[in-house]
DNA sequence: AAAGATGATTGGGG
DNA sequence: CCCCAATCATCTTT
């Protein structure tokens, strides 16, 4: 935190405004969600030697990032989703992360705009202060005009270099800001809690048919904190990863199917006999060709993951292999029958 | 550090 | 568009 060139000539007028203040107040936005304390990478801050050409780099940003906008046109800026839009581009519409970005930006603005009004103001009043001064002892002295123009441009120069200083803190909190939100996209972060054992829940309820409906999907997103997109990206994850070794995932399975509604207990007989029969829709209607069962396999699963049978005997076949259907490589099939630890991880 | 888990991305197909 | 499958990149566990 290098101490700003000057805190500026304290004013007499309204109160002494601090840069570094300022900054403190942006940063603590931007890291307001994000913990971690990131390097913000204050590279250089050369104070001295203000050239223009900063200062005109600065402004060109802020105008870009919107921060600078004088008038705002496009006020609307609903999400405007009707489903079909985004154009090539960023097929992610996280709006839950968009809409964090946008509000913590218009902070930043709403910020900087505030103060700079108040740099302003304390520069006009500072300013007639002094010129007043001065008039007042060229009754008593002479003050030759070019004083006052210098006394006037000394002034007018430092609160303009606090004035970059101003953008120049706005500036690394938008790109901080941006980072955040591009870094987002590529970082992972595990989802809370909440949100994967609502996705869970749903997937078990609906192991025969594990395709939410874009409601579905959207009901889901609310309910975990997490976007369409992600829930989508979930449930394929889920799919593809449950069918390619479900023993790995039959705890959890039993964990939620038993948590949700579909009992249906009676698992009884563990016997080996086929399992094409039926139980015809436990729960949505798919249009789907799965005859499947719903718990009903379940069992047969274990019993399959513990006796892989490369050449003949049972040919269970997924016979439910409903949306799971081609599905026989059991390539590395390494039977974990561990029924370890229920990992219940504390995340967040 | 290696291995496993997991969210995101990419390319191919309907 | 949505889905699957493979892959990447990161986080978490061992």
């Amino acid at each position: 935190m290098a101490a700003p060139p000057r805190p500026a000539p304290s004013p007499p007028a309204p109160r002494r405004l601090d840069t570094s203040d300022v900054l403190q107040q942006i940063m603590a936005i931007t890291d307001q969600s994000l913990d971690e304390a990131q390097a913000v990478s204050i590279r250089g801050i050369q104070d001295e030697d203000p050239p223009d050409a900063q200062l005109l780099r600065l402004d060109n940003m802020l105008l870009a990032e919107g921060v600078c906008r004088p008038e705002k046109r496009g006020r609307g800026g609903a999400v405007a989703r009707a489903g079909t839009a985004t154009p090539g581009g960023c097929p992610n519409d996280n709006s839950i992360e968009h809409s964090d970005y946008r509000a913590k930006l218009s902070q930043i603005r709403q910020i900087y705009h505030s103060e700079l009004e108040k740099y302003e103001q304390a520069c006009r009043e500072f300013t007639t202060h002094v010129t007043n001064l001065l008039q007042e002892q060229s009754r008593m002295r002479p003050v030759s005009p070019k004083e006052i123009e210098r006394v006037v441009g000394a002034i007018h120069g430092k609160f303009s270099a606090i004035q970059m200083q101003l953008k120049q803190s706005t500036c690394e909190a938008v790109i901080t800001l941006r980072s955040r939100l591009l870094d987002a996209r590529r970082k992972r972060r595990n989802f809370s809690k909440q949100a994967t054992e609502v996705l869970n829940e749903y997937f078990y309820s609906h192991l025969n048919n594990p395709y939410p409906s874009e409601e579905a999907k959207e009901e889901l997103a609310r309910k975990g904190g997490i976007t369409v997109s992600q829930v989508s990206n979930w449930f394929g994850n889920k799919r593809i990863r449950y069918k390619k070794n479900m023993g790995k995932f039959q705890e959890e399975a039993t964990i939620y199917t038993g948590k949700t509604a579909v009992d249906t207990t009676e698992v009884g007989v563990p016997g080996n006999h086929a399992s094409c029969l039926s139980t015809p829709s436990s729960s949505s209607s798919g249009p789907f060709p799965l005859p499947s069962a719903g718990d009903a396999f379940l069992t047969l699963r274990t019993l399959a993951s513990l006796q892989p049978p490369p050449g003949g005997g049972c040919l269970q076949s997924q016979a439910q292999g409903s949306w799971q259907g081609a599905t026989p490589p059991p390539a590395t099939a390494s039977p974990a029958g561990d029924p370890g630890s229920i990992n219940s991880s504390t995340s967040n």
